[in-house]
DNA sequence: ACTTTTAGACTGACCAGTCAGATCAAAAGG
DNA sequence: CCTTTTGATCTGACTGGTCAGTCTAAAAGT
C-alpha cells in the first residue's frame, strides 16, 4: 500500500520525481487533445513509466487531473502575489503592482500555456466533477488581484466605486487570453509588445477620455 | 444518401428543424462534459431523436461539432457587428461603439454561455483537429473589434500608438472571461454591474491618471 | 414519389483500472 | 566490504465495459 501522501519537506524521493514527470505529461497531452481524449496510457508512456506507475501514485485519473490543477495554479497565484510584494516593497503604487502582476502574468503563462489552457478549458464547465477544485483554486488567484485592488481603494488610489470582484475577473481574463492568443496566434511578437498593449488598457490610454457610454 | 448541403436559404423544412435541435442538445451537453465525454446517443437523445438520425444529418460526431462552433461564433460576430453599426448610425463615437459591442457580447453570453465556454475551451489546443475552423472562426471575431479600433486610431480618436490586434484580443478575452466568470459564480449581479465595470475598464477609469510604469 | 426519421441490434476498437510478480535502494547483518 | 532482507516502487498483460459508427426494414412527413 502506498503512503497517502509525499514527505512533508521535498527530499527528492524517486517517487515525488516520477510525480513531477507524470504531472508534465499530462499537462501537454490534456492541453493538446483534452482530459477525456487523453489516455492513460499516452500518459505513461510520455512520461517514460509503466501505466500501472500511474495508478501507484494517483488513486485514478481523474485525481491525477485534480493535483495537476491544484499544483499549477498555485503556482500561478504564487508568483502574482510575489510581483505585487516586490512591487510594494520597491515603493510602487497599487497601480504599478497591477502592471508587475501583469507581467508575471505574461512571463507565467510564456513558460507553461499548457496548464492556464487547461484551467480556462475547464473553469466554467457546469459539470460536478472537479468543481470543488476548480472553485477554490480560482478563489486564490482571484483573491491575489482583489487584495490589490482593496488596498488601492482604501489608500485612494483607485474610486471607491470600483466593483472589486468584477474588474478582477475582468482583469485576469484579459491577461489570460491575451496570453493565449499570443503564443497561438502572434508568437513573434515579443513579451514587452505583449506587456506594453496591456499596460495601456490597465492604466486608461486606450478609450480614454471624459467619454460618457450612453443608455438612458 | 443525404445531400451534403442544406438547403441554401432557409426553408424550414423538417431537416433544418432536426439540425437546429441536435446542436442545440450537442452544446449544452458539450459544454457541461466536454466533447469527448458526450456520447452520439446522449445527444440524441436530449434532441429526442433517434441515433440515426445524427448520421443521416452529419457526416460524423465530429463534423457535427464544427459546424456547430462555425454557426454559434459567427452568430456572435454578427451580433458585435451589429451593435458596433448601430452606434456609429446613430453618430456616437468609436469608443462608444466599443462599449456597445461589450454590451453586446454580455448580452449573447448571458443566451447562451455553453456556446463561449466551448469556444475558449477549444480556442488554443494544439491539437490539428479543429484548428482550421476555430482559427477561421476567431478571425472573424476579432477582426469586427479590430475594425472598430482601426476606424478610431484612423480619425484619431485613439493614439496611433495602440497595438490593434494585442487589444483586440485583450478587449474580447475580457469580455469572454468576465462574463462567463458572472454567469458561473455571480450569476445574481445583473448585466449592467457587469456591463459598467467592464466599461470604466475600457474607458480607463480604473488605473486612469500620468502613472508610469517602471522598468528600465 | 421522395426525403427524412425511427428503433435498436451489432461490431470492432479502444480504454480505465487491476493485479501478481519484478526491481530497486537502503538498511541490517556477517 | 559483501550479502541478505525489507518495504517501497514499478511493470505490463489482462479484463470488463463503453462508444462511434453501421445497417436494417418499416414508418412518417411533405
Amino acid at each position: 500500500m502506498p503512503s497517502t501522501a509525499p514527505p512533508r519537506g521535498l527530499p527528492v524521493t524517486r517517487r515525488t520525481s516520477t510525480r513531477r514527470r507524470l504531472f508534465d505529461a499530462a499537462v501537454t497531452l490534456i492541453a493538446e487533445q483534452g482530459f477525456s481524449a487523453t489516455t492513460v496510457d499516452e500518459i505513461a508512456d510520455r512520461a517514460g513509466v509503466a501505466k500501472g506507475t500511474v495508478y501507484y501514485n494517483f488513486a485514478s485519473k481523474n485525481v491525477l487531473y485534480e493535483e495537476l490543477l491544484r499544483d499549477g495554479i498555485d503556482l500561478l497565484a504564487d508568483s502574482l502575489r510575489r510581483a505585487a510584494d516586490a512591487t510594494a516593497a520597491r515603493g510602487g503604487t497599487r497601480v504599478n503592482a497591477l502592471d508587475a502582476m501583469i507581467r508575471a502574468g505574461l512571463d507565467f503563462i510564456a513558460c507553461s500555456p499548457a496548464l492556464i489552457q487547461l484551467y480556462v478549458a475547464e473553469l466554467w464547465r457546469t459539470n460536478r466533477t472537479w468543481r470543488a477544485t476548480l472553485t477554490s483554486v480560482r478563489g486564490r488567484a482571484q483573491a491575489v488581484v482583489e487584495d490589490v485592488l482593496r488596498d488601492a481603494v482604501r489608500n485612494g488610489e483607485l474610486s471607491d466605486e470600483l466593483d472589486i470582484p468584477l474588474t478582477a475577473s475582468a482583469l485576469l481574463g484579459m491577461v489570460l487570453v491575451a496570453a493565449l492568443d499570443w503564443q497561438s496566434f502572434q508568437p513573434d511578437r515579443s513579451v514587452e509588445d505583449v506587456h506594453a498593449a496591456l499596460s495601456r488598457l490597465l492604466q486608461g490610454r486606450v478609450g480614454a477620455g471624459p467619454h460618457r457610454s450612453e443608455g438612458p
